[in-house]
DNA sequence: CGTTAGCTTGACACAACTCAATGTACGTGG
DNA sequence: CCACGTACATTGAGTTGTGTCAAGCTAACG
């Protein structure tokens, strides 16, 4: 991926014109899943692959939403501004996530990719158009967004109720089962994103977010490695303190 | 209505066999929208309709999810609890709204009637056939659940970044954009959840919900009828205390 | 008219924020 | 390859918004 550009405001590469749906290797746990070869071939008709860099804004909270996105590649953060420029993540997403839920035809929210990524983009009309020849597209989309939804209330849960251990250690627990499958060492959980970032998903500060993995550090409950991650040495307590049982 | 049972932990009153739905007056709001006649005769013979009184638990968070709803009378919250009993409303429901979404079959969240309400039951299973069978249904469907994770991700902005204020403005506002219609003085939105309600769902407790809503009781923003409900006196300052404009 | 449930108000405490300084890792250019 | 610069992370000290605990108030209902 040679795209660096830390500036571009709107999508930045377009790597092929026409997308290779049939070897996607995100395709069982992505929109696709669950299609048939002949669905597939037409879902890729209407798909452009894009490789965005690291900074890069995907879409903006309030233009127009012309597109749906699929992520393959990399990690992308979801947000939300108030005027004064607070800030809050809506998401994290990964490889097989699904991006560009609107009301209205805006955005809801701001997408920017944490490292650099690779996205499936779909054009809503013609994915509207899609969905209503291709009924197994639309219960998957369905079974999507309920998925979502579950999810959204959970951090309504944290975010409302929860104090910053309990948010710290189950945003951690959320990491590992996300990335359980694809990392080798399932204690190692990669963090391509920033403490900032992490602060603004649990409605924490920076310097909160810090302080609290440093306290979980001393009781061995986890260890930050120079490489980047968090490795996860207590599942066990990480458990209870998320949940409040101690 | 005439249940008044408060102690059922379960669905109560079953008034009718099958629903007049070509009669429901909340029809053109509801999951029911946008079907033909033919259409709705199908979804009809699959419902019920139920009336619940106030306090009554209609799901559990962790029940069997063998229900979808629609709510046609009254209002319901949606919460979720922590073990040791903090509470996160995740939402409140009036006519016209869909419940029951769920994961690994499960529910998200319980439910339980503010006052006497009244609801359309759809077996899941039975309803998942028939969204195979109407394309109309399921993109309705679709479309409900779109917007509600729209809702959702408003919500965690609140919960994540707003203050007290701005909170209870928030929420006052939501209030009446829902209210609105309903309502012949549009100024005066209903309030029949308590306090504690409202605490749970901006993430407060009842004393700084009680607490705010004095001081813009004070600065002649808003007035509290004894009649119960709000009047709303400069919604324009209400609005820019939602978004911290000051 | 007394009982009760919910709302309001007050005094104080504390978890998390703010402001500020220092530490660390990494990429760039000399 | 090292020195520097920049961005990010950590740590510390002091502040504050909201929570906690406790007491009164109000209104609805039997």
């Amino acid at each position: 991926m040679r795209s660096h550009s830390h500036t571009a405001s709107a999508v930045t590469t377009q790597s092929e014109a026409y997308s290779p749906c049939e070897n996607c290797n995100v395709a069982q746990m992505s929109l696709c899943h669950a299609l048939s070869c002949e669905e597939l071939r037409e879902l890729s008709a209407i798909s452009t692959s894009l490789e965005v860099g690291r900074g890069v804004t995907i879409i903006n909270e309030t233009d127009s939403a012309d597109y749906l996105f699929n992520v393959t590649a990399g990690s992308i953060k979801l947000f939300k501004l108030l005027p004064d420029g607070r800030r809050q993540m809506t998401g994290f997403l990964f490889p097989g996530d699904f991006l560009g839920i609107a009301m209205n035809d805006l955005y809801a929210y701001s997408a920017e990719a944490i490292e650099d990524s690779r996205l499936c983009r779909f054009p809503r009309e013609k994915l509207e158009g899609l969905l209503s020849r291709l009924p197994q597209l639309e219960n998957r989309l369905l079974n999507m967004v309920s998925h979502e939804l579950v999810l959204a209330q959970d951090q309504m849960l944290l975010l409302g109720r929860k104090t910053a251990v309990e948010k710290v250690s189950s945003f951690l627990i959320t990491l590992v089962k996300r990335g359980g499958e694809s990392s080798a060492d399932k204690h190692l959980v990669p963090l391509p994103m920033g403490r900032s970032d992490i602060g603004d998903y649990l409605g924490l500060t920076t310097e909160t977010v810090s302080r609290t993995l440093t306290n979980l550090k001393k009781q061995k409950i986890i260890a930050i490695p120079s490489g980047g991650g968090i490795e996860i040495l207590d599942q066990e307590s990480l458990n209870e303190l998320a949940e409040g049982l101690d």
